[in-house]
DNA sequence: TATTAACTACGAAAAAAATCGTAAATAAAT
DNA sequence: ATTTATTTACGATTTTTTTCGTAGTTAATA
């Protein structure tokens, strides 16, 4: 089963899912490679692991395994080789960590954080004439 | 001692000072109250934990204490209430776990981040004006 | 002055995450 | 058919973070 939480009635999947809990930071690692490049071994998240991070592969194992426990992978064991694929939706997970991120981290300011993830950061003039079309959205909506 | 990380000649700082780790959530926590209302007592900032969180006073105090060890506090102990000052400076702390947060929940893609910002927070006039005219620069500078 | 209240110091424990070793099973290679 | 390599299962340990109780000290109050 997916969680997506843009279909329809969410609010009602909203109040009776369980609630996920928040994934470790070893675990959205995990969850990066799995949405990058599909559902994968562990031999193929861990080597993707090790090309910037030095872990056993056991560890990479043993994480993946817990993270199927809480609901966050599913593994197809019909191969010798399980196949994880991951049940947390890229977006929704960014959007609620974002929401923790900006609560803790910037008290909420929006604007703030937007302000400093642009200005250290080279951005394309592509995605900055994105983000200057969401404005254009904005401010028109908005009043 | 403040670490300031834009006085001049940062990079000789950079390079000898101890590393200050990232703080932890709670740390963040109590962080936020001292950036936000300037030096305090353990009691204050509990008192101001309290009102989102349920907290023993002990448990603040201890990681206060902790976190006056790991050098991200000093604290005044000339009166008997110590009064706590942080050491990290907002910006600087925000700007590090930015980069953090971006790369691992949005694999360093800024603008996919401050697109989900701004789309999913009420963001005033103001602000967002604020954020086109940083947007103007950019594309100045850029190219 | 005696009692009560508010602090800090400190140790210990609980909880949460991450790491690792080893055994057992299965597949691949010789 | 053996041997070797790969993989999962699983327990145990380590590390990090959070929580809390208690003792001792200082200040405030009766």
């Amino acid at each position: 089963m997916q969680y997506n939480l843009k279909t329809p009635h969410n609010y009602i999947y909203l109040m009776t899912l369980p609630q996920i809990p928040k994934p470790t930071e070893s675990e959205l690692e995990i969850l990066q490679v799995l949405w990058q490049h599909g559902p994968s071994t562990v031999r193929f998240v861990h080597e993707e692991l090790s090309k910037t991070k030095e872990a056993g592969y056991t560890t990479t194992l043993k994480i993946m395994q817990l993270m199927t426990e809480k609901g966050m992978l599913e593994a197809d064991k019909s191969s010798r080789s399980h196949i994880f694929k991951p049940l947390l939706q890229e977006e929704d997970t960014q959007q609620q960590l974002l929401s923790r991120f900006l609560d803790t981290a910037f008290r909420g300011s929006a604007s703030k954080l937007v302000m400093q993830a642009l200005g250290n950061s080279r951005t394309s003039k592509e995605e900055l004439d994105e983000i200057r079309n969401l404005l254009d959205k904005l401010e028109g909506g908005n009043q």
